[in-house]
DNA sequence: CAATAGCATATTGGATATAATCTACAATAT
DNA sequence: ATATTGTAGATTATATCCAATATGCTATTG
């Protein structure tokens, strides 16, 4: 007889150190800690009602994701990358995503066009600037599902998630939010022509021409001090 | 006054999770640990004269990066790729790897062009097939090293970790040996040309060209079992 | 009063101890 | 004979404790 209850497979659930990382690195990649901030071990224990140690493997799994930096017997600190570092990520999502969007369009098919084209509509009616970057993420995200490439995906989220809060700020105080929501609608019209190559293509201005502006914007914030 | 005496930076030396996390790391890379070989704390701990704190730190490290898989309360086994998982990596690759030598061929110095020419040669000499991996490597390495794409490069090599032990076997097993020889001279002649086209196109044979052989050879083996 | 040594405190790194969970096998029931 | 339950031992996850190192303050000395 088969039991009629909802089960969850209890195998499966997080560790504490799984929470604690999976907290750290939203909070990081939202913005909500910046550059330079430091993470004290004992702190993030307290919060968390832990001790020390899942917290400890959850930096470890931070610093090997480059999104802070240790120093022994110092402390970890959230890294700050220089504009060579943002500049170079950019090129380096330019490359994989172009790539991963030329093979997700030969074979698109039209459930995930719906989809992708639900969450254009959802980016460019959203006015919360909270949103934007999960909504553009998720936009993108749908593009590149059907390319059947889970390895090209995962690499292209960690270079995301290390240039997040940074990509935030370009969104919010440079205006690209504008300029995203029609080059968004330029990037599904090319997949729902099956255009392989100027989605590609397209994609690829799309994140350097974010790029571009980012940098722009960041020189004169960092002149100032 | 200065001190006469050659100090060291005692605050980056290694912690003892840095050096075990090294050590497992090399250990798989290398094929010494094979697929789905099971990882114990405790004998680890032991080997290293340490307690399994600094080990487990080691081994979060190795799970994101994709070398462990941790199975909560039963354990890390070394992952196993199937064969779809190892042909996207080299796809992967393939995509990077000409990329960054186009932009260092560009620019690439004599003396860089030297080491390269020197690294063939002792691949091309070597008889000891456990060099073979190391040499292989060093040479594409000096060719990507003026492109000055250190990200690239760390996401290259993390890569390339993860098909170290399969791409082993192919240059052994498979004698690549011969092929690979001929194609590290290809793209040697094509560097010393400053065609980065050439080199670049050559990179991507090179690899899809393992590849294939590689895939070849362990569709044979793993029907065996 | 400037520079440095000495000391107290905070923080990280690692060892040891305890709790939670898994695995395999023996005991029991059907 | 087969399925199920109970239990011991092994292993992982986390807590607690101790050691090593950094940081900042105080005092002392020239």
């Amino acid at each position: 007889m088969k039991l009629k209850l909802n089960a969850v497979n209890l195998g499966a659930t997080s560790s504490s150190a799984d929470i604690i990382f999976e907290a750290l690195r939203e909070a990081i990649v939202e913005g909500t800690m910046q550059d330079g901030d430091l993470l004290r071990q004992d702190q993030i224990a307290t919060m968390f009602n832990v001790s020390r140690i899942p917290v400890r493997e959850a930096l470890a799994r931070l610093e090997e994701q480059g999104l802070i930096t240790n120093q022994r017997y110092k402390g970890a600190v959230v890294s700050s990358l220089s504009l060579d570092e943002i500049s170079e990520l950019f090129e380096f999502r330019a490359l994989l995503e172009s790539d991963v969007i030329r093979r997700a369009v030969e074979r698109i098919s039209d459930k995930t066009l719906e989809e992708a084209k639900d969450f254009a509509a959802q980016f460019a009616r959203e006015t919360d600037s909270n949103q934007w970057g999960r909504l553009n993420q998720q936009f993108h995200y749908t593009l590149y599902k059907d390319s059947n490439r889970p390895y090209h995906l995962q690499v292209i989220s960690k270079a995301l998630d290390n240039v997040g809060r940074y990509l935030r700020a370009q969104l919010v105080l440079t205006s690209g939010i504008d300029r995203a929501r029609r080059q968004h609608a330029g990037i599904l019209e090319a997949a729902i022509d099956r255009d392989a190559e100027a989605a590609a293509a397209l994609t690829r201005d799309h994140i350097l021409g974010a790029s571009q502006s980012l940098i722009e914007f960041l020189e004169v914030e960092r002149e100032k001090k």
